[in-house]
DNA sequence: TTAGCTGCAAAGCCTTTGCAATTTA
DNA sequence: TAAATTGCAAAGGCTTTGCAGCTAA
């Protein structure tokens, strides 16, 4: 069973991608039904070169091009499967958009680890905020930078650059 | 007279890089003298590239390398005068960090059009949320996506490719 | 049999960096 | 005169794209 167990969904993101995929007359092929797998079967944030590499560690012959891993991902957010999140190290970041729900990230700036979060009433906010500029919103982007309570705890500094002198 | 006239700016953009600069032995040569000013010489926000051209195109002998420019960029980010506050076109965009306050985007997604915003409540939600997770706030970024008010008016759509069949 | 797909290699793009010449304290 | 700085060109790193061969309805 995966991570989809807890969650309510009508059908499988393999489902809703080849339904997608055939209002544009494109097909649900074996590259596309492999990656849309293996970036559903867990719930983690991910870049594209990462993908592309627990694609290929597979031991079945699941492995795909690198070109058709940017193609597919750029499909499955269009299609709503998956949103692109952040950038990190210059590669964009994305995460699960199918079955879960929207929320909000909290990111230590130490050791890199994303807490989700979410709030209703930001939400309201925003709302409120966006109607009195006649501005209606579709969609946002909340990243909450900081240091959490581990690295809080830790007397180790993040290691930086030292300006020679 | 600038836009800087009704804010509570200590010293010009200009001295308070040289402070910074200061610091790490560096100095404010020409060339980041007028990077500065003319970054600061209008509230908008911008990408290397169009901070670049506008150098350029001045009748003064004030242009600067595109080499220069980015590590000036980069200077004046850690020096507070300068923020990056997304990514468009695959370009990083920056905006006034000093004498400046606190705010978030609403970006129009039709016509790329940004509108600043602050909002109190939604600062002590997140101070709220971060102390139940232990997570010590530095900073954040909020952008919100949407159509705005010109764009919602208008009836033409946002031209896209059309997929031939 | 025609439209869609894949994988490879090459190209694109923004950004960074090595380096020789130049400037400045 | 030694350290910092500039501008150019080349290199980097992620992502996109052209294209020949392949696949599937």
């Amino acid at each position: 069973m995966s991570d989809l167990s807890s969650l309510e969904v009508a059908v499988s993101p393999a489902e809703k991608f080849r339904e997608y995929l055939a209002t544009q007359n494109q097909r649900l092929t074996p590259e596309r039904r492999n990656i849309v797998e293996e970036v559903f079967s867990s719930h983690e944030h991910f870049d594209a070169d990462q993908l592309v590499h627990r694609l290929s560690s597979r031991k079945d012959n699941k492995r795909v091009s690198r070109s058709s891993v940017y193609r597919c991902l750029d499909a499955m957010v269009k299609a709503g499967l998956l949103r692109k999140v952040a950038r990190t190290n210059d590669r964009d970041v994305y995460e699960h958009d199918y079955g879960y729900p929207q929320h909000d990230h909290m990111i230590c700036t130490k050791t890199g680890k994303m807490i989700e979060f979410e709030n209703e009433e930001i939400l309201a906010i925003l709302e409120r905020v966006a109607s009195e500029h006649g501005f209606r919103i579709t969609g946002h982007r909340l990243e909450v930078y900081g240091i959490c309570a581990e690295a809080a705890k830790s007397p180790r500094r993040r290691p930086r650059k030292l300006d020679l002198i």
